[in-house]
DNA sequence: GTCGTCAATGTAAGCGCTTACATTTGCTTT
DNA sequence: AAAGCAAATGTAAGCGCTTACATTGACGAC
């Protein structure tokens, strides 16, 4: 029943002859213990199979070498490929990942982020900038570290504390719907992300309202959907029934899309012929579905690494990090056709 | 520079006019003290803004409150909704989760296995059974539980000591195999995972084997490919070269089949006419591709829960929980053509 | 040979909690 | 009202590390 007790530091520095804190250093500080005694640590670290207790360390120590992670889902890939980037720079440097997932809740993500910090972890990763401006005092008062991805402002709203590297998802989003309007349509609706509390679903809704207003096009419906691939097809198929079908539409990302596209295919509707669907994000369905999506390319990569070192310069006290903006694009693909006028 | 003093226990309990272990009573067992007391301190937390730090908690309680999750990979779905599940259910629990991902590396799991047992988690959960025994040994040594998810087989290999939550992978190959067969099908190919340190992708391979077997069909061509589409399709190209055209092409899971199904369609096959091709796990994008898979449906959300279940039920010792064994079943779809003969 | 210097190592005080054990408090009993 | 007892609370010893500071010793300068 009882554990068999684990070696301690104590025990190792015993067998070796030497002091704990020369052991400690040898684990942490190697270069300022001489060769010879380091060996012999080793030899006794192995001897004993001593590993040390983490949470011994972090206390004394006060830092954790853990990161914590609060992303909105982990069920669709959105996240995934930055996540698993984001964790293999940090298991490099030897930091562990802390993820919660809050499932775009505003109160679970501020009950995560507590948890987290109470956790000690040396920085924290969040999606966006929409939060309650007390948790960026927060964060700010027990000067933990934080870096904001997916979204990029000139200025991180309600913070002058934490970094960012994301991409301008209204400018992004501008993009593909003026390319959608340059190719002839006249008639785009749009299929939008819940806006509240996720500034990037709003961005890309203003980016889209923003196009549509600059080439004098009639007032378009937009219906806000959460992201999953059946809410999806519903939300396209409601939208049809109150404000019939569009030429274009346009979808906050790639989930949605899929959605739209296969309803609109069980519906007898031709993609792109009887009707054009573009995505967001470039995730692995958008090339999967047929037809495969035009979408807007997003650096998920790029978005781990970067937000990797960011926090790593950061926790390092290495010399200021900018923010840093990303750089998106439009990949065309055959879910978007040319409108003959 | 200097962080500001965080209100301790301590502070709580001059604040309150207690002791610290009666803060600390009210925190973790508030039934044993009085209601008074109870909200005098919580009125004095509140002031404070008190937050516990979890790593002096671990260590002076020797239980951490964190699972740790070594997965092969977070990149594709597969485990994306089980994980999600899982953590959900801890997170009801309290528990937070501490993921890492192998890349289907046996010693980098075994170094990620280590280090959670480092931050002192209350339990493990590791995929599949295939790892060096000693891992096993290691586990026992340390009275860690964990379980073991997506494997069942009668006895847990090289351990009597963990608990298994998963299904019969071999009985589930050979089922879809031999429905495919039933559908008329001779020239049945197999495109496979890797089997090295990997017992579902062998006993995928064994259950296809097996009813090949059965059947009295030739010697079929076996590929072992890793799981990401790209790579499935060149393996699928050179398949074709190598071996021919099969009338059907089994694969071990549904990205593989996603990778087939592209590069057959890109060479001009039609899927199910020209070849009928299998999946197996029902993740998303399974039925979100033309045609849609005809696949082995994996219980994701049960497997994550159950893990959670059996998992916690052994942390708190609760009465013996058994092994569990889930059941999959096949999900016809359009990609699995008839045979007239 | 002595002294100063600096690198290597040792000593010991915590880090912020939990919990076994001791003490006090408030009831019920008689 | 005293005794007895359980429930509530307090006391204080760690949990296994890190690290500021103290000590030691080797070596070169004089």
């Amino acid at each position: 029943m009882s554990k068999p007790p684990l070696p301690k530091l104590e025990d190792v520095a015993r067998l070796a002859g030497v002091s704990t804190a020369t052991v400690s250093r040898c684990l942490n500080q190697p270069n300022q213990v001489v060769e010879a005694t380091r060996k012999r640590v080793q030899k006794a670290v192995d001897e004993l199979g001593y590993m040390p207790n983490f949470n011994a360390r972090s206390l004394a120590a006060k830092r954790s070498k853990i990161i914590g992670a609060v992303i909105p889902t982990m069920e669709n890939a959105i996240f995934a490929r930055a996540l698993q980037v984001f964790q293999e720079r940090l298991s490099e440097e030897d930091f562990d990942l802390l993820v919660a997932s809050s499932s775009y809740k505003a109160d679970a993500e501020e009950k995560q982020i507590r948890s987290l910090v109470s956790r000690g972890v040396d920085g924290l990763l969040l999606i966006g900038t929409k939060r309650d401006p007390k948790i960026y005092e927060f964060l700010q008062e027990r000067e933990i570290p934080f870096v904001i991805a997916w979204s990029f402002y000139d200025q991180l709203p309600a913070s002058n504390y934490g970094q960012m590297v994301g991409f301008d998802n209204k400018k992004a989003m501008a993009s593909i719907v003026q390319h959608v309007i340059d190719n002839g349509h006249r008639k785009v609706f749009m299929l939008a992300g819940i806006a509240d509390n996720n500034d990037r679903a709003l961005s890309r809704i203003e980016g889209f309202k923003s196009v549509i207003k600059e080439n004098g096009l009639e007032d378009p419906a937009i219906i806000q959907c959460e992201y999953d691939i059946d809410k999806a097809r519903k939300a396209f198929a409601a939208m049809r029934q109150t404000h019939g079908t569009p030429t274009a539409l346009i979808c906050a990302n790639d989930v949605l899309a899929v959605g739209a596209v296969l309803e609109a295919q069980a519906q007898g509707l031709n993609v792109p012929e009887d009707i054009s669907i573009t995505g967001f994000d470039d995730i692995e369905i958008a090339s999967i579905i047929s037809p495969p999506l035009t979408t807007v390319h997003v650096p998920h990569g790029k978005l781990g690494l970067h937000s990797a070192n960011t926090l790593l310069a950061n926790i390092n006290d290495d010399p200021a990090i900018a923010d840093l903006e990303l750089e998106t694009h439009i990949v065309e693909r055959q879910s978007l056709a040319v409108l003959k006028s």
